[in-house]
DNA sequence: GCCTTATTTAAGCGTTGACTTAATTAAGTA
DNA sequence: TACTTAATTAAGTCAACGCTTAAATAAGGC
């Protein structure tokens, strides 16, 4: 999963946000920090091993766009830990079940004088 | 998001999924890594402040178990860019429309002679 | 052909973070 | 009470990472 990685630093998240609001240039992003720009084109290669982001070329222009491969590979770890939460839930509430039983049960032991 | 960092280290995505399994021990994690116990203790540190796992003591032991808020918190943020991304897929689809329409406009205008 | 604009690559620097060993806290057990 | 087991806290080390400046690549515009 690199794509927690990718998404873990902060400045990195807030530029894939700026580009799944809708697609950017890289000087438009510059625009939006305090960074440099070699700095964003570090943050945006990560993004793009991470498959966050796609570029494509547009006269001297890179025009970054959202990749939905990482995000979709985040949902599909998301919904196998989902798997598991539930899995606890059930379990929680089997366990629950078998606990009123006793405790009916030994009411009913108590109510024999 | 503070959720991202906190499972951005291998290891420590790797003590989240066996916990996620079902609740451990802090020995039954370390005995699964080569690590010494105070890395593991300080990973689930982590683990513990972006709400992704939660503690209960038993006796002299601390049984470590998922917690659904840190989770919850990284499905919202994805619905989000989710939304984003098939906001995207529609204004190119209105897109493509147009061009077709503009394509089959031209054909017409090539059967006059 | 030359100057500007847009972006990336290279190299260096300071900080953060993942690990270690040593010491500490606290709950069994003899 | 002393000894073991379970886990955390403290302190230090080294590599990785985020940032910078300087240099390189490449597309426009004069």
């Amino acid at each position: 999963m690199n794509t927690f990685a990718a998404l873990a630093d902060p400045t990195r998240l807030r530029i894939f946000e700026l580009i799944a609001e809708g697609e950017k240039t890289v000087g438009e992003i510059v625009n939006e920090f305090s960074f440099t720009p070699p700095t964003i084109s570090q943050h945006l290669k990560v993004l793009k091993q991470a498959q966050l982001v796609k570029v494509r070329a547009e006269g001297q222009k890179r025009i970054y766009t959202m990749d939905a491969k990482g995000l979709q590979e985040l949902e599909m770890w998301l919904n196998q830990q989902r798997l598991h939460w539930h899995a606890q839930l059930d379990a929680l509430e089997e366990h629950l079940d078998k606990q009123d039983k006793q405790i009916l049960g030994s009411q009913a032991s108590e109510d024999k004088p």
